[in-house]
DNA sequence: GTCTATACACAGATAGAC
DNA sequence: GTCTATCTGTGTATAGAC
């Protein structure tokens, strides 16, 4: 599978990230019609991070965001109650469609090599499809409260533990080699942020995502594959 | 060399950034006399750190700043001459000291195998002796203006080619095997930064600097040397 | 060198007309 | 649903006393 391959895959499976916000916190914004809260929402998360990209978000005032979406501040806040709320919102979305996303390709194999190539390929994939808001969350993460920051936690240790328990059960079948597959687990998250956080360096290098993903798979298999 | 023994080294050629904001920038700042400006620095910047660490360099006020420090905001102004150009007064100094002290550990050794691992833990170790300062320069490199932003590209390209120049001359001599030595240095920097990016994961984890170092060396002698 | 007091711009948020 | 006008708190920065 490449890039192209999973793009298309997975805009059949549904993308939609404003709908999803729109119907998640109905109790919350005063909009009704879903196709007009959609489009507006789709404009805000794209300003936000236009806006946010070179400064970060507490230095985003609601009045950049009203003159980079068209709306007006008090339309704004029809469609959440404020500022530090539209960061939970997005953050919380984000989160939930990468955990659904990792979890849907984890369990569509068995073998734990192909199992192994599938989970990495589809975190990277998935960042360059939703670039802009992995790349938010991470910066963002800390202005978070303890309880959202605890969610962030939680997430990063479900997915290396997605990684790790992929190398025990290949180390019991002999295709891996023994060794900490917890900090081996790291290293390979650590790989994969390394393509939605320094954006600029792969784009002056020209390097694609499926180069990119290629060498980080060659790297893992060649530390973990049993002789 | 482990990490004790790198403490001890460093410790003695002089880690003191507050001295050589002082010296580098007393064309800028009110005060004259050397020891007052180094004790306040120190005081500042720890503040900074400790306020930032949760919210970012934007959110913190100088009156959180003054707080913190226990100086009056006019007292603060005499060291700096603004907010902004505290920010980039601190990612200058921090980029000066890390370039220094690669390179000196760079040239201090001649057999690739040998220097890759030298210049690897290097940047680990320093990283971990100066954390708050790698952690702060990372987070809010994105601040800065535009050429702040190029010294940051420029930096983290200068250090890449370190690493990438090792791989090319040990492949020469056959000691590592061929490859895409720009993407092997990428990934390298990658399970580096994540050290003193994931702080509280390898706090809770229980995993040591040296324990840390060794898994990247492993990994990436797995994947390099040459069968 | 360090303090207090203050200028003045701009932030987030809301009310009420349309 | 969206707008304009406005309230009120807080931001950075400076002046001038000590």
């Amino acid at each position: 599978m490449n890039y192209n391959q999973f793009k298309k895959q997975y805009a059949d499976s549904g993308g939609d990230i404003s709908r999803a916000v729109f119907l998640k916190n109905q109790g919350v914004m005063r909009i009704k019609k879903e196709k007009t809260a959609v489009t507006n929402l789709n404009k805000i998360f794209a300003a936000v991070f236009s806006i946010t990209y070179n400064k970060g978000y507490q230095a985003m005032s609601m009045r950049d965001l009203s003159l980079k979406t068209g709306m007006s501040l008090g339309a704004l806040y029809a469609y959440f109650p404020g500022k530090d709320e539209l960061l939970a919102i997005m953050q919380t979305q984000a989160r939930a469609m990468v955990k659904g996303t990792l979890e849907e390709f984890s369990n569509a194999y068995k073998d734990p090599l192909e199992k192994l190539r599938a989970v990495i390929k589809a975190h990277i994939f998935l960042s360059e499809l939703f670039r802009p808001w992995f790349y938010f969350t991470f910066m963002e993460a800390r202005n978070l409260t303890t309880q959202g920051f605890d969610a962030v936690k939680s997430i990063e240790e479900h997915t290396q533990k997605i990684l790790s328990d992929i190398l025990v059960q290949g180390e019991k079948i002999g295709v891996f080699k023994p060794g900490n597959h917890d900090l081996t687990a790291c290293m390979i998250k650590a790989m994969q942020q390394e393509w939605y956080l320094k954006r600029w360096k792969y784009a002056k290098q020209k390097i694609s995502v499926d180069q990119f993903t290629g060498h980080v798979l060659e790297m893992v298999e060649g530390f973990c594959l049993a002789p």
